[in-house]
DNA sequence: CGATTCTTTGAAAACAGTCAATCTGTGTGG
DNA sequence: CCACACAGATTGACTGTTTTCAAAGAATCG
């Protein structure tokens, strides 16, 4: 598992063996089924996951049970509820299984901890927010100034590796439609 | 102007006077009136800013000319197309003066170096760009799950001191619903 | 005052949500 | 290995919301 790991972050920083060797001494191999969760609203987020294998989701819910999806995360990405984790505050926020999953997960002192060490890591995770970051406000501009069609079909263009792996109704739920205005989108945006 | 970026700073982090001499030293002090541009679509955004007077928005445009307000900053807080100033590219945003507004400006080789030499700079900035990050997160999740009105109502309350300098016209662009739709809520809203 | 910007209104059309029903595919227990 | 349950996807009918376009009413500023 940790090959996965070491592989991904060996093609975008440079580290030695022996901080490698650190990183790993510090996380723990996690395996998860589908439909389970990595972390439910009400408990403090105390640990970054990093995917491995599989695909993981961050939701929440609202008073009426319906879920609304902040993001998808896929086998090389990172992982959490940055607010809990951050913060240290109760979550508001779940992180479940849409597929079999494996991840290494590191408690927050120990990676805070390896940053402060590692300085290729701390600038690498830097790089990281800030490509959140642009993400984020993308994505916000989207909501704002995008048709539901257009949503979709980018969603698609964008993200076709996890389109085809999640439930449509999880896509609704992440692009602010109901799963039946999804199902006439996906019917009207066909026959063109 | 330079003295209410230190009472701003110094409330929230603690700097030498020698420190706030060398971060005066590099800035800049700016004033521009309402309707001028700090930034404009295609330019590169390479200097960060902080308003000690007025307000600003950021905003983007489509092929229709229709404009999208990203975020609206008052005095005693910062703003730039951070996607532009961290990449170096070309901006596809817009920043506007919506007041008469003041600011300081720091070119970015010279905010980095600040940050360099100044740990509790750097410290403070890190922490600004997670509060930012929260605040996204949460927007994001308002676009997909909280109804116009309902977004209009958590507007009107966590952003009072926005919103009455603000037209309603760029609230609208701002939740991304159109002036008029925006006119029909507040009347709805108004008599309950 | 006149011009511009901002806000509101009306009517029709487009879009999205709700509720109930049906259809499809998958996977698990007997 | 089949049957049945269940999760997922679609459809129809109806209701509610939002946009669009056109117009007109306030407010603000030089």
């Amino acid at each position: 598992m940790f090959d996965i790991f070491k592989q991904y972050l060996s093609e975008r920083a440079s580290l030695t063996d022996k901080e490698f060797g650190l990183i790993q001494s510090l996380s723990k191999e996690n395996k998860i089924a589908k439909r389970e969760f990595v972390l439910r609203e009400g408990e403090v987020s105390r640990e970054l996951l990093f995917i491995t294998k599989g695909l993981l989701r961050l939701f929440r819910t609202d008073v009426k049970g319906n879920e609304y999806t902040l993001r998808f995360a896929i086998e090389n990405n990172w992982m959490s509820d940055r607010e809990s984790y951050l913060t240290g505050n109760p979550s508001n926020s779940n992180i479940e299984a849409i597929e079999d999953s494996g991840m290494l997960t590191w408690k927050k002192e120990d990676f805070d901890f390896l940053k402060k060490e590692i300085p290729a890591l701390q600038q690498f995770m830097k790089i990281l927010v800030t490509m959140h970051q642009i993400t984020n406000q993308n994505r916000i501009y989207a909501s704002i100034s995008h048709s539901a069609e257009e949503k979709y079909l980018r969603f698609i263009e964008e993200h076709p590796s996890i389109f085809n792996r999640v439930p449509l109704h999880m896509v609704a739920s992440y692009l602010g439609v109901t799963r039946e205005t999804l199902s006439r989108i996906r019917r009207h945006a066909a026959h063109k």
